[in-house]
DNA sequence: ACACTACTGACAAAAGGTGTCAGTAGTGCT
DNA sequence: AGCACTACTGACACCTTTTGTCAGTAGTGT
């Protein structure tokens, strides 16, 4: 086995689990465990976010270059077209990560491959307003962390109670964003439009992924869904 | 230099330019020619796609992969998302296209990560319709070869002479994607919707970028455009 | 105190990379 | 047809790097 390869290996090896020690990886590349010590040296010098601790092991860190991802320039055109349009739609958050993906994605391009792509997407027609967004953000943390969320809709009379949900996912619909969530309150999936949302709040309560309150299993059900 | 900094060099220097010799790059890199080809069939046996041919030099096919692009998963969300736009706006090809994409982000992606972004945004608001597909499709690779055409608007008066065209631009604002070109009849930039193209042929002219006639040209002004 | 692990240094043996040289074979130009 | 240019291959001696072994240091968690 060539040395690039075996590099290559264990880039591989840490990005598919969570934590793994040099004698794992010497024994899996059947080479000593001395070599493993110097291959990462070698991959942390050439910039791989590898990190080691003693008594541990080593990790990847997350952002790491997806392995040899190879685009077309086809695909390079769709991702611009599709960045080009979040930009306009998503969360601020997002669409910041959306200008850093356009220039990367520019950087890398060949200089006569500039430009040319369906470059002047018009933001007039998806452009989100500034609230619908600020709660986009919230309920996007919110999913990720796995934290139940008390939402208001607006025109709602107060007396009635807050809903507790477990934001599960978000979906966008060319005109309007939606939340689906497991709602504690009926007991059941529903489906929420971001833009209607008066009020959001993060309870501190994380939930755990339970049979029958998943995203899956929202979606494995779609028909009969309940709109709110 | 180490020897894999060296790889990384060479397909630097491939993807910056057109065609490089092998000379040109060992004296670069300060190594013999020997050496460069030994290289060079090292990088093709890794799947690095470049070609050479006797008497004229290397080249590297374009789609190779961006140099060393890390994305954060934050910026893969936010490809996802348009990705998934995209597969249901655009043309055919550019689908298919932004479907590699997907599929390619989804195997890289760690297990855990999968399925939790906005997964299934649904077609039902974007779609455009096939026959606005097939014409896209035609436009954009009539614009890549820089090959003019002949279009016909829909309930156009057939005795009209047919405008010739040269494709500089397709934009998609949202609702309807649009056709910026130079229009060889009026001698001016001309903006035409592509849901209302009913024909479009290539004429199989070839045109070369002339200063006033760009697209470039036409962003700079752009507020004097016409829309026909 | 102990087990576990990351890390470092040294050294000899093994492996692999390198330059030189010599030669073959396509391309495109004159 | 001849020529210049270039990619490509094989062989061989030299040199550089990599490797395994061994021995030791230093953090973490039990």
């Amino acid at each position: 086995m060539r040395k690039i390869d075996r590099l290559f290996e264990i880039v591989q090896l840490l990005r598919g689990q969570r934590l793994r020690t040099a004698e794992f990886i010497s024994k899996k590349l059947g080479v000593s465990v001395r070599t493993v010590y110097r291959d990462i040296h070698g991959l942390i010098a050439s910039g791989v976010p590898i990190e080691g601790e003693r008594g541990i092991g080593y990790v990847i860190r997350q952002s790491i270059e997806l392995p040899p991802l190879h685009f077309t320039p086809l695909e390079l055109q769709a991702i611009q077209l599709g960045i080009n349009i979040v930009k306009a739609v998503a969360d601020h958050d997002v669409a910041a990560a959306a200008k850093e993906v356009a220039l990367k994605i520019q950087d890398a391009l060949p200089t006569k491959d500039r430009g040319k792509t369906y470059a002047p997407i018009a933001h007039i027609y998806f452009e989100s307003d500034a609230k619908t967004r600020d709660v986009l953000a919230k309920l996007r943390g919110a999913l990720d962390e796995k934290n139940k969320v008390e939402i208001r809709y607006i025109n709602e009379v107060k007396k009635k109670p807050s809903r507790t949900l477990r934001p599960l996912g978000l979906e966008y619909w060319g005109k309007v964003w939606t939340l689906t969530a497991w709602c504690e309150l009926r007991n059941d999936f529903r489906v929420f439009r971001v833009d209607r949302i008066k009020s959001c709040e993060i309870t501190g309560d994380v939930f755990k992924n339970e049979t029958g309150k998943t995203y899956r299993d929202y979606l494995a059900n779609f028909s009969e869904c309940t709109f709110d």
